[in-house]
DNA sequence: TTCATATGTAATAATTATATTACACATGAA
DNA sequence: TTCATGTGTAATATAATTATTACATATGAA
């Protein structure tokens, strides 16, 4: 729902994207929640790892994840997918990184 | 031009625009060529860190770099900006991620 | 109680990505 | 010849990302 994006903001969200793991995410959550462990079986990863590229996904504002109680009264964490439009072209990222601050690796 | 991407295409590419230096050279070449060493001290980095990012975008497609010869003989390397487009939403993501392959790191 | 399932994280290892330094070689101009 | 400029890469160091292992804790069902 948001019309502007910085810079930075951009460049997180192409981090963010630059995974084959976190694409298969989005192609598994388009359309309907899943749960971590669930997620973690249908892609053939650890829950830590998958953890990992939750929190990246997250951060860009991708996806977002809420804890559920199920009907026997466990506690699942579903994660859901955002509606983001972003048009990847050239003068749209020539105009956006024009005020892109490059940070040092490091302190 | 290209009308269809594939997963490991749009992978390629999401990788290339994941890093400041990489969206500051597309902001640079927009609109206007540029040889290497020039391009190096507008970005304010080394030769052989800048041709390891020229690298990553060429080979996404997304500039190309040819020879020229400059007035007074000396061959210059220009690199120019290729126009494209990438619907990046959720959807266009979901859909071309499906066929994703995830190889291993390593053999 | 024991088993199968779930969330969550700390510590560490392995692999890539990023960055620097030091070269070689070529041209034109002073 | 020497200096300033250009292209191009090999070797190496540094930092970040990715991935694994090992935990702790909780719940419901058998």
């Amino acid at each position: 729902m948001k019309e502007t994006i910085t810079s930075d903001e951009l460049l997180t969200v192409l981090e963010a994207l630059s995974n084959p793991y976190r694409l298969k995410i989005i192609a598994i959550l388009y359309g309907k929640k899943q749960y971590v462990s669930e997620l973690a079986r249908e892609l053939g990863i650890s829950r830590p790892l998958l953890y990992m590229h939750l929190r990246k996904l997250e951060g860009a504002g991708l996806v977002q994840g809420h804890l559920e109680l199920s009907e026997s009264g466990k506690a699942m964490k579903y994660y859901e997918l955002n509606s983001f439009s972003i048009p990847l072209n050239d003068q749209f990222i020539a105009q956006t990184a024009i005020n892109l601050m490059i940070k040092r690796r490091k302190e």
